[in-house]
DNA sequence: TTCATAGTTCGATGCTAGTCGAAGCATTGA
DNA sequence: TCAATGCTTCGACTAGCATCGAACTATGAA
């Protein structure tokens, strides 16, 4: 090939499984170190360093130097974008991990992805909009219906400010420990931030469980028609 | 890596050159047979061959016989969708490539990008839209603004039916031969299809050739405000 | 039938990249 | 100063994979 990579750059540096789990590590949008990721990779630290410096170089990663350790975070949003995409397609065409996902039952439960509600109450709130008939699902993905922007609107949400970004609204973010769609997109984070506004639930410090109050999980069941 | 691939799979598979570069030639939306795809490639017929079943087997392109030879299609829009937020990474980073593009003069004046218009008139209608502040462009991406809203309305498109679907309304296109941006997204979409309606343009068959009219041409000049 | 074209399969080659053991820095704490 | 921890560099091994020449199959045309 003597034209230059360009997608073909991109793509293979999330083309190898230890780097790609490494990145779907970070989705959690919390700082890890370089061993914390070795070890969500399954490879030994060496092995780890090498790919960091090459998801360093192609400026997928960037490192934070903090003591001894070194902290890396995803270099933007579009790199979340891409791992999303690449998600939903693995899983239309079939390709699934054997892997089970996280032990924790807590963060099975309800945990951060990125920005929105993942676990078994992302999940449940997945299905529980789709039933609800707010949100339908077609060829090309997500999409509110016209009753759930009204009722997106009624649940405090500026649906028109969200609209201003560029990121879609809604998403299929595939749920790597219950291995179904939860939601994502901009919807899907303004409606875990209104989940914390409203005090059903709020996130752990250092850790990506979202822990539900008894009455939270109430109106949250409520909210998804159970 | 004892846990299964996912999305490192799907990755892998647009992590090299030659198939990457398979694959943007498939953006324009055209059928290519196998030939033309080792064209563009730069690689030789066995080698196009072997990269291709690569991509059938992990569906990512589809196959469709017809006499004696094989016309490929990307296998959905989420492909599209992958390769364009992966040239936004590429792009982003930096990591561009050498190749200047096609040789065509017409192709690299105003052709087809799967859906929405690509070459100098694609990077035309981009800086234009820029200018006169109906987009505009930040860390996230690229968006419209209020008066875009309006002027996508009073252009005759229903921007509301838009954002039904999925699909972001704008996003940035990084253009192969320009190495510029153009728009991309349902909104670039529809204004190519309103050019067309307009009888401002037309797609040459066979080609992803845009041939504007004269007065056509003149409408769009005013359009980008030059 | 004969020839040309489209595409694939096979086999050989050569290179790249992932992997880990061992050793080397660097930072922190005693 | 010494020891422990976090991380990287070096070196060696291996496997996989892209690549192409050559031969083969299939479709279509003369």
């Amino acid at each position: 090939m003597k034209e230059g990579p360009d997608i073909a750059r991109v793509a293979a540096l999330l083309g190898d499984p230890a780097r790609a789990n490494m990145l779907t590590a970070l989705m959690g949008g919390k700082a890890l170190t370089a061993t914390e990721l070795a070890q969500e990779a399954g490879v030994t630290p060496q092995t780890a360093s090498s790919h960091l410096a090459k998801l360093e170089a192609g400026q997928i990663v960037i490192p934070r130097k903090q003591g001894r350790h070194r902290y890396f975070t995803l270099s933007g949003p579009d790199i979340v974008e891409a791992l999303e995409v690449m998600m939903g397609i693995a899983n239309r065409v079939g390709h699934n991990r054997v892997r089970t996902g996280p032990k924790d039952p807590e963060l099975r439960r309800a945990r951060v992805c990125y920005d929105h509600l993942a676990g078994d109450m992302g999940v449940a709130l997945f299905d529980g909009l789709s039933k609800r008939k707010l949100i339908k699902t077609d060829l090309n993905g997500v999409a509110l219906t016209d009753a759930g922007v009204d009722f997106g609107n009624g649940f405090g949400i500026d649906l028109a400010a969200l609209r201003q970004n560029r990121r879609p609204l809604c998403r299929e973010c595939l749920d790597w420990s219950a291995r179904q769609s939860h939601l994502a997109g901009s919807f899907g984070a303004a409606l875990l931030d209104r989940f914390y506004d409203l005090g059903w639930a709020r996130r752990m410090s250092e850790s990506r469980i979202v822990r539900f109050s008894v009455d939270g999980e109430q109106k949250f069941r409520e909210l998804v028609g159970d």
